[in-house]
Formats: C-alpha cells, sequence, structure tokens
DNA sequence: ATTTTGGGCACT
DNA sequence: GTGCCCAAAATT
C-alpha cells in the first residue's frame, strides 16, 4: 500500500493522507490534486513524520487525481515552511500557501487575449472613443485594465472591440521575460565600496551561509556594491531575491537597476494583476526569473535555483507583517539564506538594534561605507526646542525654521518639511458641545483631509463628507480642526510665503508611478521650492537643490509607548535628515522638539549614533524588550464585544505559572475596536532562554472558541496597538 | 472551508 | 409522509 500524507490549505484540515494511484511516481515537495468529498484541493506532499496526525485506516484512504505541473517544493523551503510555523506559532497550512499562487496558474500553458488600438479609420466617432484613442496610444491590456487606464466604461471598448477599432492580441501567458546582463554597465567603485562589492562577490561564488550587515549612511552607495553581488549571482546562473519595504516607492530603484543590468528585474508585490503574478511565479519556480524584487511576500516564493538575498532598508518596520502569519521577512530571510545555504546582505542606513547586536556578537559580518559617495558632505543637524522658539499661535513652524527657509527661497534652493502625518488635521471637534469626529469601526479620530474635503479613518477606510454642522448639537460653523497634518503645514507654508512653489508628498497626493513620476521631474528641475512630506519622502528621492530639511515635530514618533519608538524615531529623522545636502551644496536640518534632553534627540543633534544605540539598548535591557528579552502579544478579536472578552477571560484562566515568564493582561487592546472588531490583548515578556514559543502552544492548543472570535499570536510584535 | 446528514417542526 | 431550517458531523 502506498500512501502518502499532503499539506492540504484549509484552516481545519491541515492534514490529509492520499494512496498514490498505480503509474504516479511522487516525491516530497510536489503539488498534487487530490479529491475531498465532491471537491478537488490541492496539497504538498509532505514528510508524513513532521506533520503529526492521526492514522487514517488504508481503506478510507482515496487516490491522488494528478501531479500538477510545477516543479515540487524543495527541502530547504519545506524546511522554512516548518520554521515560519513553528517560530511565530502559525498555521503550517497558512505559511505553506503563501509558496503558491492561485490554483489556475498551477495548471501551466495558456494564452490570454490582449486588445491594442487598430489602424482602422474609425466610422463613428463618440467623445468616449476619441477619448480612449487619446489615452490608449501604445497601451495594450485586457479590456478591463484600458478601460481603467482610459477612464471610459468596459461598454465602449467592447463596441470598438466590434467596430474594429481595438484589435486582439493573443499574449502567451508564460512569456519569458528579457534576460539582465551583468555586465551591462559596470560602475566605477570607490574604494570602500569595493572591498564591500568583493567580499560579497566572493561569498557568492563559494556559496554556503553568510550572513552580510552592509552598514552605510544615506548617499555612501550600498546599492551600487550589493549590485555587484546579484551581477556574480547571475552571471552564475543563480536566482537573486531583493526584498524591499514598500514596492510602490521602487520607481527610482527599478530605473538604477535598470541602468546597471540593461533590464528591469522581475517584480513580485501585491498590487500584480492575476496574470502577472501567474507569469512571475512561473519563472522564478521554473528558474527562469534571475532577479526577483519584491515585497515581503515575495520572501516564501519557490525559487528554482536561489544564490543570494538581499533585504535593502532592512531596520524598516514594514518587513513585519501584523496580519496573517505576523512574520518579520528581514529575520526570515537570514533563516531562508541559512536553509538555502546562500549569502544573505542586510543593508540599512540606520539598522535595527537587533541586527546590530548580531554584528557585534559576530553572528552577521558587518560592512561599513563610512563616506558619502561622491564626496557629498553630511548635513549639520541643530534642535529647535519648541518651548523656547514658539511658533505664531495657530501655527506650527518656528521663526527660525521659517527664516531658514526664506533664505533658501531666495538663493533658489529647495526645503523639505517631514511630519509624518496626512491630512489636515488628526482631530475635529466641535466649538460648541465638544463633540469629536470619531471612527464607527476603530478606536480612532477621523483625520480630516481638506484636500477631499471628507473625515477619514486610516486604520479601516471609514470616510464621511465634512458636515456643514455639528452632528451633535446641530451648531453650524462650529468645527475646529486639532493639531498639524501635511495639509495644514502646506496650507502655513502657502500664507508665509505665497510666492514659494508648495508640494506636498503624501500618499494621498503621490498615488500613482505617473504622479510620483511627475513630482520627481517638477523637484529636479526646480520648479518645486518647498516639499511638505509625510514618510514617504524619507528615501529614493536625491533632489540636488534641496539644502534644508526641517522636521516638524521630532516627538510625534515618540508617543504611544510602543518599545521601538525611539529607534523608528531616530530612523525616520535621520533617513529624511539624509535628503539634504545630497548635492555640491552642503545641507542643513532644523529638528522642532519639545524635549531636546531625550535620547534620540539628543544623538540626532550630536551626530552620535554609537550613543544612541547604548541609550536604546540600555533601555531595552531594563524593559526585558528585544534583544536582551522577549515579547509576544496574544490578541482576541471578534465582531461580538462579548464573545472576545469571554474568550480573552478563558485564556486568561488558563495562563501558565512559570518563573521566567510574565504573562500581563487581558486588557482592552489600546486600539479596542479595530476594523469593526473588538480587541482583547495578553503580553508576555519572557527571557531570552526561555521555550515562549512551546508554552503559548501548550497554551492555547487545548482552549476551543466560538465562531466568529480569532486569537493571533504575536512573537517579537513590533505594534502595540 | 465546504458539503452532507439528520433531527425537529410545521404542514398536508 | 414531505418540505424546510438549522446544527452537527464528515471530509483522507
Amino acid at each position: 500500500m502506498n500512501r502518502v500524507r499532503l499539506l492540504v490549505f484549509n484552516a481545519v484540515l491541515c492534514v490529509l493522507d492520499y494512496r498514490v494511484p498505480a503509474g504516479m511516481t511522487l516525491e516530497f515537495g510536489a503539488v498534487v490534486l487530490a479529491p475531498l468529498g465532491p471537491r478537488q484541493i490541492v496539497g504538498i506532499v509532505w514528510e508524513a513524520e513532521r506533520l503529526p496526525g492521526a492514522e487514517v485506516a488504508d481503506s478510507k484512504l482515496r487516490p491522488l487525481l494528478q501531479v500538477l505541473p510545477v516543479p515540487p517544493l524543495s527541502a530547504p523551503l519545506r524546511r522554512l515552511i516548518e520554521w515560519t510555523a513553528d517560530y511565530y506559532c502559525a498555521p503550517i497550512q497558512a505559511v505553506a500557501r503563501m509558496t503558491l499562487p492561485g490554483s489556475a496558474a498551477l495548471k501551466g500553458g495558456g494564452t490570454t487575449t490582449e486588445y491594442r488600438l487598430s489602424d482602422l479609420e474609425p466610422k463613428r466617432m463618440t467623445p468616449q472613443r476619441a477619448d480612449a484613442i487619446d489615452a490608449l496610444e501604445g497601451e495594450q491590456a485586457s479590456i478591463r485594465e484600458l478601460a481603467a487606464i482610459a477612464d471610459v466604461s468596459e461598454g465602449v471598448l467592447r463596441g470598438m472591440v466590434g467596430a474594429g477599432l481595438l484589435e486582439p492580441v493573443t499574449v502567451d501567458l508564460d512569456r519569458p521575460y528579457p534576460r539582465a546582463l551583468p555586465d551591462f554597465a559596470v560602475p566605477e567603485l570607490s574604494a570602500d565600496q569595493q572591498t564591500a562589492a568583493d567580499l560579497f562577490v566572493a561569498a557568492v561564488t563559494n556559496g554556503g551561509f553568510a550572513p552580510f550587515l552592509l552598514d552605510g549612511v544615506t548617499g555612501s552607495g550600498k546599492t551600487e556594491c550589493y549590485f555587484e553581488a546579484i551581477a556574480a549571482a547571475i552571471a552564475d546562473g543563480k536566482q537573486v531575491l531583493v526584498l524591499l519595504p514598500e514596492i510602490a516607492l521602487t520607481e527610482n530603484f527599478l530605473r538604477r537597476f535598470e541602468a546597471r543590468f540593461g533590464t528591469p528585474p522581475v517584480l513580485w508585490h501585491s498590487s500584480l494583476k492575476a496574470s502577472e503574478r501567474r507569469r512571475a511565479w512561473r519563472a522564478i519556480s521554473s528558474g527562469e526569473a534571475q532577479v526577483v524584487v519584491g515585497a515581503r511576500s515575495a520572501l516564501f516564493l519557490p525559487y528554482a535555483r536561489l544564490g543570494l538575498l538581499v533585504v535593502d532598508e532592512a531596520h524598516e518596520v514594514s518587513f513585519k507583517q501584523d496580519d496573517g502569519v505576523r512574520y518579520n521577512a528581514r529575520d526570515v530571510a537570514v533563516i531562508r539564506a541559512r536553509f538555502e545555504a546562500v549569502p544573505v546582505i542586510l543593508a540599512s542606513a540606520t539598522p535595527a538594534l537587533e541586527s546590530m547586536q548580531l554584528a557585534e556578537a559576530g553572528v552577521y559580518r558587518k560592512i561599513d561605507l563610512p563616506a558619502r559617495f561622491g564626496g557629498a558632505s553630511l548635513p549639520e543637524i541643530s534642535i529647535v526646542n519648541l518651548c523656547k522658539e514658539e511658533p505664531e499661535r495657530g501655527r506650527w513652524l518656528a521663526p527660525r525654521m521659517v527664516a531658514e527657509m526664506r533664505a533658501r527661497l531666495e538663493k533658489g534652493e529647495q526645503s523639505l518639511l517631514f511630519l509624518n502625518r496626512r491630512g489636515y488635521a488628526p482631530l475635529t471637534l466641535c466649538r460648541h458641545c465638544g463633540y469629536r469626529f470619531q471612527c464607527p469601526n476603530c478606536t480612532a479620530w477621523l483625520v480630516e483631509h481638506r484636500f477631499s474635503a471628507r473625515l477619514a479613518c486610516h486604520h479601516c477606510g471609514h470616510e464621511v463628507p465634512v458636515p456643514d454642522a455639528c452632528p451633535e448639537c446641530a451648531t453650524p460653523d462650529c468645527l475646529v480642526a486639532c493639531g498639524p497634518g501635511v495639509e495644514r503645514i502646506a496650507d502655513e507654508v502657502a500664507e508665509l510665503m505665497p510666492e514659494a512653489r508648495v508640494a506636498m508628498a503624501t500618499s494621498d497626493t503621490l498615488n500613482t508611478p505617473e504622479r510620483i513620476g511627475t513630482f520627481v521631474e517638477m523637484a529636479e528641475a526646480g520648479l518645486i521650492d518647498v516639499v511638505v512630506g509625510t514618510q514617504l519622502v524619507t528615501k529614493g528621492y536625491h533632489f540636488p537643490e534641496l539644502t534644508l530639511v526641517g522636521v516638524v515635530d521630532a516627538d510625534l514618533g515618540l508617543e504611544g509607548g510602543d518599545l521601538r519608538a525611539g529607534e523608528r524615531s531616530y530612523q525616520l529623522i535621520a533617513q529624511v535628515a539624509g535628503r539634504a545636502g545630497r548635492g555640491e551644496k552642503p545641507g542643513e536640518v532644523l529638528i522642532q522638539t519639545r524635549h531636546p534632553e531625550a535620547a534620540v534627540i539628543a544623538a540626532l543633534a550630536s551626530g552620535d549614533r554609537d550613543a544612541f544605540y547604548a541609550a536604546e539598548a540600555e533601555s531595552r535591557r531594563d524593559a526585558g524588550a528585544p534583544p536582551f528579552g522577549r515579547w509576544a502579544a496574544i490578541i482576541i478579536s471578534s465582531e461580538n464585544e462579548a464573545e472576545a472578552r469571554d474568550a480573552a477571560r478563558a485564556i486568561g484562566a488558563a495562563r501558565p505559572n512559570l518563573p521566567d515568564i510574565a504573562i500581563h493582561g487581558p486588557a482592552p487592546a489600546p486600539m479596542s475596536l479595530l476594523r469593526g472588531r473588538y480587541r482583547y490583548r495578553l503580553l508576555i515578556n519572557a527571557r531570552r532562554s526561555s521555550e515562549l514559543q512551546r508554552v503559548i502552544r501548550a497554551w492555547l492548543d487545548p482552549l476551543r472558541f466560538p465562531q466568529g472570535v480569532r486569537v493571533a499570536v504575536d512573537i517579537d510584535p513590533y505594534s502595540f496597538v
């Protein structure tokens, strides 16, 4: 009797045994189609001893239907899936699901029909058709995508297909990508860069696990260094994965990549269209995709010949996924490199404390790139103490900030104001009765967006038009905006310096590649005097005339008691400071704060990064926080408040009593209502040596909860909401 | 998660 | 007995 154990993508079933029909050959990792009741499901053939499950009698087993025509998942990837599920207390099938595309992409082969403008002379012309013909010049895509591009209905385009104005083109779904050329444009490197690049290249050529921490200030040329490692890998026929935070912001990165290798990389991110996702997945799993640039979800794909992993901006908190499987892509990338026996490069100008500690402990090899490439000097940083230099009433920019901006304007240079808060004002209230606009689905104020005349929740997307009168007391014109957002700062600049050309750079204004492109072109051409932006502006842009960076509120990120708040503030401000003086002219940075004595601010002002890490390490040691101790959170949520509370109490009642593990709660989470779900939370603080995951599993596994109650475990949480 | 089943109940 | 609704059981 030939039986196999499958890992199936089903929340409850997880493990199912099947009979192998005569003539079917299987290996571990094979992706197969199996019958389940009247349906068919996809499963992965797994080592039975690694997937615990009750033995089912041979007589109950049904035969597998077929082996799907994709390469089997490799042993290192299977071990990575097991490790991730184990470490993050996540269901293994939820982790495994991240490696496979939708089931259609597993079937292989196939074509799709796209459309483009034909040469035919239009007989009947309508305004919509004229618009479409204008907008679709040079485009080729599905009807739906063309309709989005031209901003006309699909009906209009179908009519044009009928009239022969659009012609169908049959496209191979799995058409190959253009080849990246390792020697397309080999750059001149500085001595420091060359040393680093040589080390990376040697590590790639030799193979084997080799973790590097590439530490270099903004503008020191980290990218060029690891591009050489990429070149070595693809010259060897190996694949490379480059993980980046927020893939939408990589226009600049892609241009640099194309300039170096002659073609763009294969992209992987959440907003790929189904056909693009499928094409990329098949190229990745077949080994044809040479360099994949992706967001954290690209980490679990089944690379056929992985030779190098790069995590750029490795300190970024967005590598921590906060829904579904709560993993940290930076940490898992190092584990994957170990299982695959390949080098991994973590690149950052402001590495996470955890990474610094691992480098100090000798686990990572630390490579420093001290100088700014091209001789540009680091900006001068000074502090504006808002307690002493107060802005005028109702304003947020201190007189010194305004004076410096005016000086830049007169010289024809640019200023950048950084405030990590979208919209006009974070809170709106009624002057008459004190009513505050709150999100009905979340524990959060509604943020006024004056641009779109709406009040919006930044957590769930809830939006209402700004009303004329207070909804509580019906007093007209009584609403006051409290606190600043970037829109309000932009207004303030426009009032103070009416002659200045002000541009806002937030995810609300720069939400398409076209808009980003226009913004960058205008800023580079000197058509913008002042940029007011959120964290969107902290990386990637290089404006030669930018000589002043103003941080509007350096204390903003320090609120909320998040254990990484200090580090995150430091990183954000250091990154945005790095925007100043990247050209010929030296840059200056002004930081507005009410707490100039705070460790973060003092370290920024003195430029003493080591002092910051030392202070941060000490406060983490005191708090038992990583890397000295460990934190975990259990988050219980339900649409029904009583159910969530009862489940949280049941978990609290079953808490283990152990000497080296402290358990706090359950208590309502700081955001006790999020996207319509009531949330309770327990926090667990443990010694580094404790077997935290095993304890949590033994604690939660026996408990059962009503349907609708979700219990999520967050190991090494970043967000404490 | 999805599908099947079976019990309880109203109605013919 | 039949149809219908909903909860419980089964799915390998």
